[in-house]
DNA sequence: CCAAAAGTGTTAGACCTACACCCATGA
DNA sequence: TCATGGGTGTAGGTCTAACACTTTTGG
């Protein structure tokens, strides 16, 4: 069974190096179908989908990705299935960020959507192998589509969010792969917070929270010098997540 | 017509100058029927009361204020409707917290509740004038009653959220009357946090910030020196708001 | 004149900001 | 040897934390 006024949205957060990506989908309903534990669940919705002229095949616009929630799904592992089956990840970072319920978001009928944020680091997953591999793809963050519904608020407000969180929480390393230089990091808080960083300001401080470990490893094939790579420590970045911190650099 | 798989419940936090209180009732099948538009309405989901063996009157269960959310209400809206009917008030400090959705949160049935808290300044209310009166009190936040469903994990979510925000945001003003005393704000700070401030340290931080306006007037009738009454600057007021404060004292 | 809470300043250390040059690497 | 980004230190100002006594008021 399905709960026809409830849907679970994800805000998927990527960073490449150089950007701050989300990932959108086209959502056709045989890739819906695989969302849903069996075929009946999606007879029960599928109205919703054909009465809506925004997903026509033919369209350009792009959605979140998500579904409606099933009866016997807890909503916080809902959302982590949907990410499952998105990008293959397990272990993600994921929160609720809010609950978007104006009359009138949908139309035709009443749904209210919860949606999550994520961070995860686009080189851990091919999204080539995936089987939404058609229907799925990545787009800057300042270069969004056009996009179904409320769509773009709930985009904005897990931005805002982002922006919040990552000032006191070390939510930022979720975006990185195991091992990171230091420029990696500065370039991945500077694309969050949209500003920049002062390069020996920004060393002094995260050196001094004793966050990172020195691999004693270098980059490799790089026409530069090469720069250190980090890893992060596990104590204490869980210590920071719990007691906080303050990165307002 | 009730959407029946969604509810709202607002925290509604209270300050008396000593203690920070949280507003409880014992939802009274009479009293639900004010807060739905038709009678109709109540008995869509009537059902799911008298089938809660929690909600017997003769229980000493006491739970969130809150109901099922209509059709045609938007869902903020109705947030705000809920303690505009509880209190009377009208300009409220309100926001969402976070929906609760585990699949058996509630018994019987499916039931997702978005959380939201209010902040309120009970002298502005007496809330012996209304009508839910028999029915509504005021609980000191570590005196609580035995609870319903998941509600002490929405209070504690709530009050955890209010501490974050108290760190960074403006918001304990919603908690004074309009002219208060330092020492009144500095206990306010205290009993959310949960913390003693150095009164001297306090002062001068908020008194830096510009956010206090003395009004030249004291207080009467105390039995020791009057302390000066403040109020606070509208203008720096929303400017704070806005951009953020440190208030980690 | 007593009890009770209001009100006030200084100092030492930590932290933040601004700022410019040399170093290592591959092409 | 050149182009590219990696890596480093200092000084001045601001903020924080710790700490104790005098003032005002009503009873």
């Amino acid at each position: 069974m399905i709960l026809k006024n409830i849907s679970v949205d994800c805000v998927i957060f990527g960073f490449d190096g150089e950007k701050l990506n989300v990932l959108l989908w086209q959502a056709e309903p045989e890739i819906l179908e695989n969302f849903l534990t069996t075929k009946e669940e999606y007879e029960e919705i599928k109205f919703l989908f054909e009465k809506n002229p925004a997903l026509n095949k033919s369209d350009d616009f792009w959605g979140l990705i998500g579904t409606h929630l099933p009866t016997e799904e807890d909503l916080d592992g809902y959302a982590k299935k949907i990410l499952q089956i998105t990008t293959g990840l397990d272990e993600v970072y994921l929160t609720q960020v809010h609950t978007f319920g104006a009359t009138k978001r949908v139309p035709h009928y009443r749904v209210l959507t919860i949606a999550y944020y994520a961070l995860i680091n686009p080189a851990y997953h091919d999204m080539k192998l995936s089987p939404l591999a058609k229907s799925v793809k990545w787009f800057e963050i300042n270069k969004l589509p056009k996009l179904l519904f409320d769509h773009i608020d709930i985009i904005n407000e897990a931005l805002s969010t982002l922006r919040e969180q990552v000032k006191y929480h070390p939510v930022g390393f979720h975006l990185l792969p195991d091992k990171f230089t230091l420029t990696e990091l500065q370039t991945l808080y500077e694309v969050i917070l949209g500003d920049k960083l002062d390069t020996r300001n920004f060393r002094k401080k995260i050196l001094k929270m004793r966050l990172l470990v020195d691999t004693m490893e270098k980059q490799t094939n790089v026409a530069h010098r090469a720069a250190k790579l980090y890893t992060f420590d596990m104590k204490i970045y869980n210590r920071l997540t719990q007691e906080g911190l303050n990165f307002s650099i």
